[in-house]
DNA sequence: TATGAATGAGTCTTCATTCAT
DNA sequence: AATGAATGAAGACTCATTCAT
């Protein structure tokens, strides 16, 4: 059985979201490869890392547009694009942890394309009148990727289901905990 | 001027929670001290981690204790809380990025009873009737961690105002983005 | 041309009976690799010692055998001993000068099973007459090590021609220096 | 109680002759002071260690002296000088160890003084007709520093009884283990 | 294509030494 | 005089990368 460059992207993606100082020799481990053969797939850590992102940023450009995000009721909307994220929850959670940027360093062009939509959207909530007005689309966006990669940790570590991550992210970010805000 | 080990932990924790792959040596510049100083305070990197871990845990145990979250009304609890837990919100940034969790008893065992007092919180809260039954407490207290991660890397990135988090936080925690959930 | 792990043990020992502080770097060097690769093959310093002891004793034991150390008259067992002890003298002398010993099992166990068939000899040789019992077998073992390693010593110094070592050592144990009690 | 300059390098030999990569801080343990007051004793470790030098040589040619080594029957000359010796037995085998030399090392002139004298009086003996004279002084001279060396190591290691050493190293040297070459 | 072996570059750690107290 | 604190220099070790097979 062979991996492809895809399968070997996917468990980078979890390790490296764990362990940022991962050592490309533990990559390897975890795919299953040598360290030779993992450099013959990427030319070199930075290559593997930037690869991961845009692996990251095309999986989750993709759910924004299966989603449909620009479409509709804005509520209806964020209900379908967590749905959609889910599958590559392990992704965002990566980019996430790796997109705390260092004073000076530029914001990936992709992530920031990908904040953009995101912002918009909560921004179009707030203007159908569907979004609190207190609470910035920005911080929304933010919450968003942090409840999601809360949950894609809870998962890795047992403390979470998978099949509840929808449900839980998507009540919490739209309701909050409180009584009587929820569904229901 | 001569810095102690608490400084020292304040800027590695600073700059770790930026940059989770800082070498000793940037460390040691971050905190104006020599590499070797470093590692007079520190016996390695790995015991520099645990430390931090250690303050972290024991700051956080100190704004459990501030806020008497065992106390009273459960959402007045968690007001009390998220106010508390906001100037030690970069060290929970760091010890929640940093998901290379160490083996050690009585780190493990700090964990665990942070996480049993706010899992009790929210699971009184549910029996005062005014938390949700449907999100478990399990996961509101993950929640409550990455938000308040979310809102320090917001800070550190200049996303988001300082004075603010404690607000976004904590309305988006108890009441969710939609409109008329509110405190309102 | 490719060194294997005990053509870098013969390098490593000739290097450290001359001198106990080479660093690692000294040591790739006289063995004509770089430091990393001495790093592939021994994982520390200490684990480099600890093979140079395990071979050292291997060789030893190797020379006891091939001296049938058990079998005959005791002297003329001793002749042949020294005579096959004699290549194996530069890891003797290595051996005898690294005082600080290691806690290791395998390698303590080796050093008591040299030294238990070496007092054995010398033991044996009393009970069959030959060897003057007021000299007693520990030491005597003692002796002869301390011997050997002087005369590798005086080897690597130019102070003794390799082939007369075989002789030097022998007669002296043997005999001693006053005349009239050597072999003539 | 304030232990002196001697007292620190008695510390010092001892330590060194068993672990010849002992650092300041062991040395400065060992001897019960801390790596500060070490430093204020001996300008560096280079000074440390000539000091050593310089008392083990002086010891030693005061025991030479002592034992009146160019005077009388050099059998009775070696037998004096054995007895001198022995309390310096520490010194002597730290020296021994450490001249065992690198190439293109300087022999240390208090050395070669010592080493002068002992062959000076082995081939003395042969001129007198006590001595065999197919043993050459300079072995012989190797030899009596070997033995009284190991002798050293086996009082340290408790395999030998101090008090034991002079008979065992002077019968030996002179008599060697084979039955009727003693001294009945 | 895949990999064990080799290594230059860089990080981690320790050492000998100095200095302020 | 003695020592805890600090550090530049040096040694030990690891990493990402290359190459021969």
């Amino acid at each position: 059985m062979t991996l492809d460059r895809n399968d070997v992207l996917r468990e980078a993606a979890a390790l490296l979201t764990r362990r940022a100082t991962a050592s490309m020799d533990d990559i390897a481990k975890a795919a299953g490869i040598s360290r030779a053969t993992l450099h013959r797939h990427f030319a070199g850590r930075d290559a593997l890392i930037r690869a991961l992102e845009e692996l990251g940023i095309e999986r989750s450009e993709a759910a924004l547009d299966t989603a449909h995000i620009e479409e509709g009721d804005a509520v209806e909307a964020l209900r379908r694009l967590v749905a959609a994220l889910q599958p590559v929850s392990g992704f965002l959670a990566f980019l996430y942890g790796e997109n705390q940027l260092f004073e000076g360093e530029e914001v990936n062009a992709g992530w920031a394309r990908l904040d953009a939509r995101l912002t918009a959207l909560f921004r179009r909530g707030q203007e159908q009148g569907n979004f609190r007005v207190d609470l910035t689309p920005v911080w929304l966006a933010e919450a968003l990727y942090g409840l999601m990669a809360s949950a894609a940790w809870g998962v890795y570590d047992g403390r979470l289901a998978a099949k509840d991550v929808e449900y839980m992210v998507l009540e919490l970010l739209l309701g909050g905990a409180r009584r009587g805000s929820g569904n229901a």
